[in-house]
DNA sequence: TATTTGTCGATTGGATCCAATTTGAGTATA
DNA sequence: TATACTCAAATTGGATCCAATCGACAAATA
């Protein structure tokens, strides 16, 4: 089958099944509000656009549905979940839990090199501007500050909800003013980690994650949800 | 219509379409440990034991794959997910996060009749000794406290994680000794409960959950893993 | 007119068929 | 003997086909 050959490409196979091509993309288009929430999602129509068959196609869609990215109405079909306060509260609820839990495991497994890592991911932020590669820096970001926690399946779950939190960065990024994620939080983080002090950390998380949350909620105030 | 089968008492079918049902019967299997970690899922077996096609069971196994239940190895098949002490202190990492985070939001809204609800599935654990019953009714006490957080989202990672749990019961429960999980840390989350005193609950549930982890590591220290 | 019933198009759920990949045994070769 | 290679069996990934279900709209009934 010509087809995935030409998906997947010839040299680094970054996908091995057509099925995680189509999860891939569809979940990015989701996340970067390409697709965004309300949208039906017919098995027809995305089979024709990837050029493949129902089945994977079916088989993406279900993985979306376990980390709540779409709905799925049994013989109506499947549409983008959609955003609101509640979700976002939600998300936002996980995410503070979980993260602190991460970088706290991590803080004293951190290496010089996760450090300059995490330093130069910030310096980057400073100068970009663009909402979606903003978002995949901050994930970045944070996911190497959390990466020594030697817990897959957590890590697992942060990035999942990390990601799911740029469909609300622009709100974010809109009550922040321009377009700065908090930066300062971001090298105090960095600051606390390499003084190996992890309760100062996820203070500065904690507080960073809360503020977010509060400016989604903001956003969605005056329209009550 | 809805109404008059319920009226009339018609059972509703708990499952809405085939997945679902294999879906739930195999993860069933897999946390009571009728299929051990380690476990090849053929898909054509099982077919054949559902009375299906291999479709169903497909896309069921990708379900279970996005709860880390059984992992997926390209054209070669699914095993059901090893446990180990790195499995399980994820998973009690995990929910030691989750857990508090959801207690706390919780507690402000529990109802008289939840904390009732609390009690009589504590006194029944305490006549029970069936490990896969004491693993559910673990969870149903577990959730009712939970229950009123105001985030579907939240519950349902907890709900999946303290079902993960159960694989781990049999350890806890050699280590306690007996059959009991720890009763007096259950009565004492319903005390804090009803007093309103969400710190001292999240208190107990953090050592409740810690005292678990630690047990399951001493199962597994003798056995280097 | 309001409510129920019937029919039909759209869409997904499930079955069957074909192609691609992996693995390991067996063979040839240095 | 060890290593590389070939090939076939087992198994899944993907395509195509058929059946079941849902929703909407029209027709019938009170």
């Amino acid at each position: 089958m010509a087809t995935l050959a030409k998906l997947i490409g010839a040299k680094q196979p970054r996908f091995r099944t057509a099925t995680e091509y189509v999860e891939s993309t569809l979940k990015e288009a989701i996340l970067t509000g390409a697709l965004p929430g309300g949208t039906p999602l017919r098995q027809e129509d995305l089979a024709a656009e990837f050029g493949l068959s129902r089945m994977p196609i079916r088989e993406a869609l279900r993985q979306l549905e376990a980390q709540a990215l779409v709905d799925f109405y049994p013989h109506r079909g499947a549409v983008v979940t959609e955003i609101s306060a509640a979700e976002g509260a939600d998300n936002y609820a996980i995410r503070a839990a979980l993260e602190p839990a991460a970088l706290r495991l991590s803080v004293p497994q951190l290496t010089p090199e996760d450090l300059k890592r995490a330093r130069e991911i910030v310096d980057e932020m400073d100068a970009e501007d663009g909402q979606s590669r903003l978002g995949e820096l901050n994930r970045r970001f944070h996911m190497t500050l959390y990466s020594r926690a030697g817990r897959p399946r957590l890590l697992t779950l942060v990035d999942q909800h990390l990601a799911a939190a740029d469909r609300y960065l622009r709100f974010h990024l809109a009550a922040m003013g321009r377009n700065h994620l908090s930066q300062e939080e971001h090298r105090g983080m960095i600051d606390a980690c390499s003084a190996h002090d992890a309760d100062e950390a996820c203070a500065i998380l904690s507080q960073h994650i809360e503020t977010a949350a509060q400016n989604l909620q903001a956003f969605f105030a005056p329209r009550q949800e």
